[in-house]
DNA sequence: TCCAAACCTTGATCTGGGTCAAAGAAACGG
DNA sequence: CCGTTTCTTTGACCCAGATCAAGGTTTGGA
C-alpha cells in the first residue's frame, strides 16, 4: 500500500527532511546546501538497506513506506529494536557502522544525504545539529518506553501497545483524531511484529483472535484493522505513558 | 562504597563532564564558562533525583556512584530503562520534563549545571552540541542493545549479560584488563538486578546461584563477585555485541 | 550483645507463552 | 483458473520463569 514507485520528486516540496531534521528554524540558504547533496533510494520489501557492522555512509529519512531496525543473535533469536514510518530519521553522524539491520518491510523509498558533506554541512549549521540532538533524545525516550513494553508487560498488553502506537501515528498523518474510532492496515506481518514484541507470531496470532473476541478491535481480511475505541485500547496496553493521544 | 562525601571539589578536575560532555576540543574559555555555571549535589541511597513527568531544570553528570532510569506502570509494574554509572550523563537539552524517574541506588554526588544557561552555552559552543549528540548516539545504541537482552534471551544470559556489562565498566574504569579475570563489587540488589532485566528477584538468585554452581563466577559474601573467566560470561551472554571488550 | 529490618536463598507449585503440528485463507505466477 | 507459496489461525502439550512460602544471613542501631 504504501509501495510508492520511486519517482523521483524533482522538488522534494514534501520532503520529510525539510520539516523534520533541518526543520523550520533553517535559513533558505541552508536548505539550498541540503538540495544540492540530496538523494533519492528505493528498496523493495524485504531488502535489507544496511546490515549490522556494516559501513554506513549516508544518512536519511523514510519518503515512504515502512523500514524496521533489527538485531539478531547467532543462533537466529531476532529482536526489532525501531520501526521508521515515513518522516523517521536514520543515521548515526559522526558514528561509523550500522549498530543494527536496516530492513525494508514494504517497499520503502528513502531521502538521503551522503554523510560526509551532510556532516560538514552540519558544522556550518548550528541548527541541524541542534534538531538532530531533539530527534535523538525522542528515540531514546521512545527507545527506553517500549524497554518496559519488552520486559514487564504481558502478550496482551503488547499488541496492545503496538497497535497504540501505530494506530497514533496513522491518526497524526491522517488527522483521523474524530469519535474516537480509528482505522488503519497494519504495516506488518504476524512475524514482525513477533520480532518487535519479543513474542512468537502464534502469540500473536492468538493475542489478536482474543483482542478481536473481546470488541477491542475489528478485523477485516488479515491486516485492515478497525479500533471501535481508542481509550479502551489504550488501557488494555497498560499504559499510562501512551498519554497525549486523543486521550 | 561509592559513598563519597559531598566534598564541593573547588578545581573540578576530575568532574566528568569535562572529558566526556565538554571533552577534549572544548576551548579552555568553554570550560572557563562552564566551570561559572557549576555546582554539585548529592543524594543518599533510594533518594529519588527526579519524578517522571516532574520539570527538570538541569542537566549533569554522575561523579560518585549509581543512578538508575526507571519506569512504572500504575500497578506497580516497574522496568529499569538505564543505569548511570560514574561519568554518565543525564539531561535532555531541549525538553521540558523528564521522561523517567532518576533515582539514587547508592549514595551519589551529581556535578549539575542549571538548563537554562547551560542550553544558552551550548547554542554559543557547538562542540558542546555535538558532543552530546554524539553521547545519546551512544545511549540510543545501548537501550537498543538492551531491548535484544530484554525480549530474547534467557533468565541465564540475561544474568550473565549484566554482568559483562558491569565488569567491562569496571574493568575500563580500573584498567584491570589484564588476565581475563575481573573482580568487582555488585552495585545492585537483587531486586535492582530483577527490574533492569524484567525477571523476578527469586529467579535472579536461583540463576547467579547456577553461574555459581557451573564455575563461571565466584561469589563472596553476597556482593563480591570474581569472573576467572571473561570470554565465558560474553558466551554465557550469548553475545556477539560484548565484542570489543578483552575479546 | 541482641533485636529488627533488610536482603538473599531455596523449595513447591502454577501458568503464560513457547513449541510442535496441522489445516485454512490470500496472493501470485503461469 | 488452478497449483504453489506465503501468511495466518487454531489445537495440544510442555517448560521457563512467576508466584507463594519459609528460612537464612547480614547490617545497624540501641
Amino acid at each position: 500500500m504504501q509501495a510508492t514507485a520511486p519517482t523521483l520528486m524533482q522538488d522534494c516540496s514534501d520532503c520529510p527532511i525539510r520539516h523534520r531534521a533541518v526543520c523550520a528554524r533553517c535559513e533558505s540558504d541552508e536548505l539550498e546546501r541540503l538540495e544540492q547533496i540530496k538523494y533519492y533510494r528505493s528498496f523493495e520489501a524485504g531488502q535489507t538497506v544496511v546490515w549490522a557492522g556494516d559501513k554506513m555512509d549516508f544518512v536519511g529519512s523514510v519518503v515512504s513506506g515502512i523500514a524496521s531496525l533489527t538485531q539478531t543473535m547467532e543462533d537466529g533469536r531476532t529482536q526489532m529494536v525501531g520501526l521508521l514510518l515515513p518522516s523517521d530519521f536514520v543515521g548515526r553522524p559522526g558514528r561509523e557502522g550500522a549498530a543494527y539491520d536496516v530492513v525494508a518491510t514494504t517497499d520503502i523509498v528513502m531521502c538521503c544525504f551522503r554523510k560526509k558533506p551532510f556532516e560538514s554541512l552540519m558544522e556550518r549549521t548550528p541548527h541541524i545539529a541542534h534538531r538532530l540532538l531533539e530527534m535523538t533524545l525522542d528515540e531514546l525516550d521512545a527507545a527506553r518506553e517500549w524497554m518496559l513494553v519488552l520486559g514487564r508487560k504481558t502478550a496482551r498488553e503488547k499488541i496492545a501497545s503496538l497497535l497504540s502506537i501505530i494506530a497514533r501515528r496513522d491518526a497524526t498523518l491522517n488527522a483521523t483524531a474524530n469519535s474516537g474510532e480509528v482505522v488503519f492496515d497494519l504495516p506488518l506481518t504476524r512475524e514482525a511484529m513477533a520480532d518487535y514484541l519479543g513474542l512468537t507470531l502464534e502469540t500473536v496470532s492468538r493475542q489478536i483472535s482474543a483482542l478481536k473476541r473481546d470488541g477491542v478491535i475489528h478485523l477485516e481480511g488479515k491486516r485492515h484493522v478497525t479500533v471501535p475505541s481508542v481509550r479502551r485500547l489504550i488501557e488494555e496496553a497498560g499504559d499510562d505513558s501512551d498519554g497525549g493521544f486523543l486521550v
